[in-house]
DNA sequence: CCTGAAAATGGAAACGTTTCCAGTTTAACC
DNA sequence: GGTTAAACTGGAAACGTTTCCATTTTCAGG
């Protein structure tokens, strides 16, 4: 096994198994209309000269990269990360490769990104949008051609180009049913002023989970002004002082929904800094099932979902399209969410 | 802006313009040896038709893709999901795009994951290999021929080409100072019998941590005996059981030192299912800075380093090597570890 | 052995750039 | 204005594949 100085390309082959550069190519490829001595030779010379493809190449001539791209607002999100991770498993077994980029929710970066994807000719987009209302962003993505699966957004179905009736293919998280099956037991166990501690409205999850919260009080027919939605941003610091303020009310919640690491451990601190037990003072739900939920003492009651279905059920959509066999049924999943019951749940203090 | 059908070609905005080809590469790249008039023209056709130039086609002439890889064993890990996104956004900065594979720790995957990079012509890479004794996997770097850093490893100075005298590029973290302040801070409160939970000593992290640890004990001139070190896997349900039987032991370790989320959950649960309290019947230290660590109730002194540094430090690295301007001082980085004190930490019950 | 179709093959044309080279225009200087 | 160097330009050759097309070879069936 010598140093290759420079890597032998198709030609090396060709000469060194004597026949043309064509033989050597569908022979490598396709295994179509090559003579058994062919192929035995050139598969001689391939290996005896450590001949690997060039995918540039390749690329440029069929049009198609192998690269699919990944675009989230933050892979260092436990919850997106665990979806990126599933995703790109199931891409390599399918022998793609993932390039991810971060976009902070910005719009002007999201745009950035797609025109570098569409420039490297990526074959596919998985995206989380940040924002639901920025129309550039479809109308880029759109522009692009390349098939795209949306990571639990809402999808404008106008902006779809005319000839196309399917919405665009997605992977959505039931989180208005989670949202509400939480309201539910809570009011079951006797809670009447809750608050949902939630980031903004401007993206599916947050408004599905208003929507389910809300229901749940609607269909107990109770007092809805005990519905308290609390839009934070995703700082833990600042979910701390807000929760703080919260708690510190006069009628204050008896209990409280909080998304995430971050607000979850806002909430819990502004909770153990106010001398507040949990279950007895507080209930107290996670959105999102964590180390954090689950290890805290008390265990916290949490709704959980699968991240890797989500990421596992992306690709395959994505997989689908770039095959063509998109049995058009399927081109959207809802996942469900589920009510993980643990100790940080009880009937609410007397008043 | 009407929807262009296929793609505006570098040939189109020629013709539009009236000059060749060349010219107009010239005109959109360089801006060298160009007329004013000729850079007005192609500026004007270039906009006039959309024109993107295709980055395969200028990847396989110049041979330089503007793409770096990425691999780890798993972008889902905290440890490393900050890491990922730190490097991302600087690379992205700098313009170029960033593939990621998770390798799970299998070296099969890694030389597969290697050709791959290799076979599309990537830039660079990043990469944390899952055993540094891997053979060959280093050599399967050397040979593809790009800059390579490694993140908190050890490199094998043997395995360069011999007439590289300067070792491979690296981020390294000194998690042997950071284990060996910690101890020493457990020592100072009068602990003599710490255990130590780390996954394997395979790799780098791990290896200088249980340095570090033996390290506090001998200069402190105490029983060694006392310094137990506890290998785990890195899953969370192993390490439970593992810990139940560690706190359950006759002279049972009055502190514990536990890395990351998945481990520390486990020692966490344990002492909690044995209603051991914490700091009064168990002293515990995390490794690493974790959400769990700091909400914890009672909050967990951890030991902590920048994961957005070493990214950082390590995109920074490989664009000096890309860039070629590698002031050579700077080879590698070492990164320091802090103990950040919280309530987790007390005097040993006497006995 | 002949015929025709099917299979296999070599050569060359793409794919969309950048870059080299030779030639032409401009600029500068006396 | 003439000479020379510098700046600019067009044409074509790469880069390393795949795929089309026209030949040539193989093979089955009479």
């Amino acid at each position: 096994m010598t140093e290759i100085v420079s890597r032998a390309t198709i030609r090396d082959v060709a000469r060194t198994a004597g026949v043309s550069v064509g033989s050597v190519s569908r022979a490598l490829n396709g295994g179509k209309n090559v003579s058994a001595r062919v192929a035995r030779d050139v598969a001689a010379a391939a290996e005896k000269l450590g001949y690997q493809p060039d995918f540039l190449a390749r690329s440029l001539r069929t049009r198609t990269t192998g690269m699919v791209g990944c675009l989230v607002s933050d892979v260092a999100n436990p919850l997106y990360a665990s979806i990126v991770q599933a995703a790109e498993a199931r891409l390599r077994d399918a022998g793609l490769l993932m390039v991810v980029a971060n976009t902070a929710n910005d719009p002007a970066r999201e745009r950035a990104m797609v025109a570098a994807f569409r420039s490297r000719r990526l074959d596919g987009i998985l995206v989380a949008p940040g924002s639901d209302e920025n129309d550039r962003a479809w109308r880029d993505l759109a522009a692009g051609g390349a098939p795209v699966v949306i990571l639990d957004r809402d999808v404008p179905h106008l902006e779809r180009p005319p000839e196309e009736t399917q919405p665009w293919p997605a992977v959505l998280v039931d989180h208005r049913e989670g949202a509400r099956t939480a309201t539910r037991y809570l009011i079951g166990l006797g809670h009447r002023r809750i608050a949902l501690l939630t980031p903004g409205a401007r993206m599916r999850p947050g408004r599905e989970r208003i929507a389910g919260f809300r229901a749940a009080f609607a269909e107990a027919d109770i007092d809805p002004a005990g519905a308290e939605v609390c839009l934070q941003e995703s700082s833990m610091d600042f979910a701390q002082g807000d929760a703080l303020a919260l708690l510190q009310r006069e009628r204050r919640p008896t209990a409280i929904i909080a998304l995430g690491t971050r607000i979850l451990a806002g909430a819990l601190r502004a909770a153990r800094d106010l001398g507040l037990a949990i279950p007895a003072d507080l209930s107290v739900i996670a959105v999102g099932d964590t180390d954090l939920a689950a290890v805290h003492s008390p265990a916290i009651t949490a709704l959980r979902w699968s991240l890797e279905d989500v990421g596992r059920a992306a690709a395959e959509l994505l997989l689908q399209r770039l095959r063509g066999t998109g049995g058009e049924g399927q081109a959207r999943a809802l996942l469900p969410v589920d009510l993980v019951l643990r100790d940080s749940c009880g009937p609410p203090a007397s008043h």
